[in-house]
DNA sequence: GGCAAAGGTGGACGCTGTCAACCTTTTGTC
DNA sequence: GACAAAAGGTTGACAGCGTCCACCTTTGCC
């Protein structure tokens, strides 16, 4: 109904990527979002609820580029392509670590329609999963996001000296074995939802 | 030289952890801490350099209740031990989510003996895995370890449904079994340094 | 007795997210 | 055409934050 936003709503998540890699996840401002949109603070805010809301729209921008990254992994035999999406991930979150940062500390509403971009990566992850470890591929899936997104994160920790590649073919490798051979399946305790 | 603290060391990071625990991590202040030690910020601000050096006073804390609750550990098989151990340390993370928040956000400097009570947890790690599986300790340990902080944090992201401790048993049963068989070593990227 | 030095204080700065009040442009309806 | 409603924008203010500054107080040493 009424007059002519001067925000293109597309734009808030590129602006505000954008200013989150620059400055760093921990660093970054509405107030700054707000100005390189050519904006008053208060006119970002009326759009995005508060400050979580403009992490979520980051967020969704950050989860879309990794999802592209991953996309391109390639192998013929199916642990081959798991190792090589793993190695993607792991590149990913090396090459644009605040990027990164905001795809995993965005915190979007569950049940909502913002959860879409976190769900396509991973399905992306889950259907790769699937292929080397067709009767597990939900507890192998989550078993194996933990793990690369744990070596993300620790390695920015206080264990802060190793690349979070280290050992990964190794690793992925082991986890498929691990539950590929008949192996244990989840204890039960709670179905995933995502 | 100077003359008597008001500010007794040790209470700095027992007191920093009980408010981030409850303002939660990302809430906590500086000032807050220091009026709880009856102190005016500056005087608090002068003992631990800046924030971050208070961060990692409090993290330090965390990092030692979280080797008190993973050391209680028992089983007499050595996987049944390790399964026990990840379990000991996801029920932290689950029982005092802010506390595990300070062990994994606070930056203590490398090459320091702020690093300490970080090794000390990473010392159990490794121990308790070396009795499970000798050959790879380092990368299964660090597989392991990788996985349940992916675990935890994940669950308090996009994917904030999960129990972190959903088929906790039998992922960490694949993890042991994929890098025990005489299974793959870790491919050569950089040795870990912690 | 002076003096360096460590620890403490209060005041100030700039920055932040957020809120309130008000203005401007558009649209839908009598 | 007049008018209310509504969405978007603006300015101004607020409290809280980490941090820096200048200054005071107590101690141990020469």
């Amino acid at each position: 109904m009424p007059y002519p936003s001067k925000i293109d709503p597309a734009a808030i998540g590129a602006v505000g990527l954008a200013v989150a890699e620059e400055e760093g996840w921990e660093r970054w401002s509405l107030r700054e979002v707000a100005s390189r949109l050519g904006v008053s603070p208060n006119a970002l805010y009326r759009h995005v609820g508060d400050r979580d809301g403009l992490a979520v729209a980051v967020g969704s921008e950050a989860a879309r580029a990794l999802a592209g990254a991953i996309a391109a992994a390639t192998g013929d035999d199916p642990v081959d392509r798991l190792v090589d999406m793993a190695v993607r991930y792991l590149d990913f979150a090396c090459e644009r670590p605040h990027a990164y940062e905001a795809f995993i500390r965005a915190k979007p509403q569950p049940d909502s329609e913002q959860l879409a971009p976190w769900l396509a990566c991973w399905a992306q992850v889950l259907a790769t999963v699937a292929a080397a470890v067709p009767h597990a591929e939900e507890a192998c899936g989550f078993a194996l996001w933990s793990s690369l997104h744990g070596r993300v994160d620790l390695t920015r920790g206080p264990a802060s000296v190793v690349d979070p590649r280290w050992g990964i073919d190794g690793a992925v490798r082991a986890l498929v074995s691990g539950f590929a051979d008949g192996g244990p399946l989840p204890s039960p305790l709670e179905p995933p939802e995502i």
